[in-house]
DNA sequence: AAGTGGTCTAGACCACGTC
DNA sequence: ACGTGGTCTAGACCACTTG
């Protein structure tokens, strides 16, 4: 009925159409759908306007791309508690899903203005550069950033650092963070960072800085996460006031 | 040069070419951007191109539309600290711009079966509905749905709202927020939504789900925030472990 | 080698906001 | 009344993934 009375919005009605085979189970977790061109034949509609309803989905999370590969069903989120803040590695286990962690980079940079601000340094003080890749389930999820102070983590680059970076923090160099600053922004990947994800450039994602501080105030990392924005979800408990 | 080029992205480069106008203060806060016909010939693409490139920008909420009024440059955000939390009201009075509330809707309703799950009650009790739409700086940023349990608010509908609600709770029934359970998710507005807040179906939205409890753990209230998506800026510091 | 997703073209119509 | 944004059509080409 709704495809003869030619509502000014298909996209939506196809958008709720595909969200309640979603909902119903018709395509199981991680399938992936079928191809643009079938897809939208079988819905009666055109590619270009199913695109539109499946962009909508995708800004939901409830279907993501990857990279010429196709359309899939979004699984089951990863909970992220900003507050409690446990590292990615025990955060993904305590869900029972696997962690994995790939170092892309690990580079002696000089600090730029907004860098040296963020890590309380003078500008030009030397900085490790740290690039990680990490995955859930096999699929890759988000690539971070971490900077930190070379001068108070001398000969960190021969360290490995595939687990968790706090864990070698605390009993190389005997620091640990005792709080940080959370910030939580949506943004696109660019052309970089969605290359190494292999999704799409411009699919939405979430971007969690943190800056890290030990118990004397002292900032011991600057991280910028960027997240797939269909695998997260946030969730918290204020305390007693 | 990147124009002559033919890069296969072109709405990527657009993206990035009006992100360094918005940078650079070539617009100013809130300013209407020119029609996307003009600007689309303006900038030597297309007029479907160059939505794309906009939509990049919604979703990194650099810029907002208001339904068929066109495009802005998107403000000063306002930072939420969930963990905070503090009202509405308070908020954004703090951080120098001036909050509305307008009461849409109060009405009495029997709990759906996920409704009464929230709000720990059985099924078919009786529920206090209250719909109010939000403003800052007379821009309408949110709507809200929140549920009550009829039994524990006697009268609720006689009171006037139209402000803090929590501050009528305490004053009227003694009812204070212990803590409270937050999640944070990225939605898009339904058609309804969005025709109250004036923006386009299928904006990129931000939705706040809270319950409430009091020092004895029963449910004060059950609330689901939309917010427009580039108003909102997520914030907050973990304590000392 | 074939098919796919990503991108783009060059239009069109309509409902709505604005004047 | 006019122009705008929202939507849709009917194609096309290319780079890339997949078989």
């Amino acid at each position: 009925m709704q495809s003869q009375s030619k509502p000014h919005r298909t996209y939506q009605a196809l958008r709720d159409q595909l969200a309640e085979r979603i909902q119903n189970g018709v395509y199981s977790e991680y399938q992936k759908l079928p191809s643009e061109r079938l897809l939208a034949e079988e819905l009666d509609t055109t590619r270009l306007t199913l695109r539109d309803a499946l962009f909508q989905l995708e800004i939901e999370g409830k279907v993501f791309r990857m990279d010429r590969r196709g359309w899939f069903i979004s699984g089951r989120r990863l909970v992220f508690d900003p507050y409690l803040d446990k590292g990615f590695m025990t955060n993904v286990h305590e869900q029972g899903m696997t962690p994995d962690t790939k170092l892309l980079k690990l580079e002696e940079i000089k600090a730029s203005s907004t860098l040296a601000k963020a890590l309380k340094l003078a500008p030009g003080a030397g900085v490790y550069h740290l690039q990680r890749q990490r995955f859930i389930n096999k699929r890759p999820v988000l690539v971070e950033d971490i900077y930190l102070d070379q001068s108070r983590f001398p000969g960190l680059r021969h360290t490995d650092i595939n687990g968790s970076l706090s864990l070698v923090l605390k009993e190389v160099y005997s620091v640990s963070v005792a709080y940080s600053h959370i910030e939580i922004t949506p943004v696109v990947f660019n052309a970089l960072h969605a290359k190494q994800l292999q999704v799409s450039p411009g699919t939405p994602a979430t971007l969690i800085t943190r800056t890290s501080f030990d118990s004397q105030g002292l900032v011991v990392e600057y991280d910028k996460e960027y997240w797939v924005a269909d695998i997260l979800k946030i969730e918290l408990a204020t305390q007693s006031k």
